[in-house]
DNA sequence: ATAAAACTTGTTGTCGACAAGCAAGTGAGT
DNA sequence: ACTCACTTGCTTGTCGACAACAAGTTTTAT
């Protein structure tokens, strides 16, 4: 199954390239799954198997079951956070959140497998006795600071009124996104996502340019 | 336990009584127990006990542990729309949403165990295969379109703007509403929910006062 | 007294977790 | 370059917990 070219050591495989395959192969299992079956529907032993191993293997791996959902959902934000810093750039201000709010739409429409697993996760992390509730706190924060950050360049820049509350700002904007996407997940016919956001823009430019 | 009047034919308790009481007394319990523990952690068997009955009476009841949790979303949207159409009255507009807001944060500050464990459950319908999921989706679908009828209340009335999206207004106001309890419940310390409401109402005005 | 409804107990199949074992890979000494 | 001790990747055996269902018991109704 995997590539049949030897190592150095005449060894079909590394070590470190069997976990990284084998890995990657439960990641992506677990994604499929938990897309088809919730996080509560798919169990380790069908992680396991569509992978191409047995059904031990995930829990020797990730320790337990919410170990490996918080690996996965660490390993899509990985790929969303990446995208969204290649698409903002340096930029800063009301055009960083504009383009930021682009890419979202983007990555939903490009990847809605990886999009829904995410928030499915983030859905599960508001459990009590979450494990990997803190990972999704975590990306919250960050993603919450980047817009702060963006808002007071924006306003040593001189593109944002110097009034503006960046910390308040950044809270609204982040809790749009997040309630967007719920309701995107729950019911996607309901919510026109790209009308929604050509609306969160117009608002940002209300609020905070001079 | 139960009260001890007689019922006209003598006996201690009428069935339709009999079953409010236990069904009361579960979900009751099946709150605390997800407070404590979330809906993974709190099992049927402890739901039944810490109710004062069986294990097997909330199967028997509710069909499944779905239809428990199922239930428990229903009677905690009763009491929050219940409370929330008392506090909007008749009014429209920028006030309907206005008091809306203050009363969610009366809700979130008076009820947080009811309020955080709604949105526990909410978060749970966003699986695939959630046998409540509907549940979620009505109640955000009725929400929304009561805050679509506030605002053309309120363009009728003079009050908003005659240029104003109903339909978009709502959706941005819900996702607030949504992510903002969803970043209140993973970490609530590091939201200021009366702030970001009052943020939300200067918004709201600015956008729809004419 | 007989039926019906509320409630309990017995049982089964599934699952996550852990431990013991097997097989493949690694590397130091020769 | 070979080998042998060791490590790491992976599998299988097993156990306790749980949801679901069925059969049974108790309480209320007629």
């Amino acid at each position: 199954m995997p590539g049949n070219a030897l190592t150095a050591n005449g060894s079909a495989l590394t070590q470190a390239e069997r976990t990284a395959i084998s890995d990657k192969a439960m990641l992506d299992a677990a994604i499929d799954l938990i897309l088809e079956h919730g996080t509560d529907g798919t169990t380790l032993q069908a992680i396991g198997e569509k992978a191409g191993y047995s059904r031990g293997l995930a829990t020797y791996r990730f320790g337990s079951k919410a170990g490996l959902f918080d690996e996965v959902c660490k390993s899509i934000s990985r790929r969303w956070l990446n995208y969204l810093n290649n698409v903002v750039g340096d930029k800063d201000g009301i055009d960083a959140m504009s383009v930021a709010l682009d890419a979202f739409f983007q990555f939903i429409s490009d990847s809605p497998r990886d999009a829904r697993v995410l928030q499915i996760l983030y859905c599960g992390a508001a459990s009590p006795k979450s494990e990997y509730r803190q990972t999704s706190v975590n990306i919250h924060q960050r993603q919450r600071d980047d817009v702060a950050n963006w808002i007071r360049a924006g306003m040593q820049a001189g593109s944002v009124r110097e009034d503006a509350d960046a910390e308040s700002v950044a809270v609204q904007y982040i809790a749009y996104i997040s309630g967007m996407t719920y309701l995107w997940l729950i019911n996607p016919e309901s919510v026109d996502f790209g009308k929604a956001n050509e609306d969160m823009k117009q608002q940002l430019r209300r609020w905070l340019q001079q």
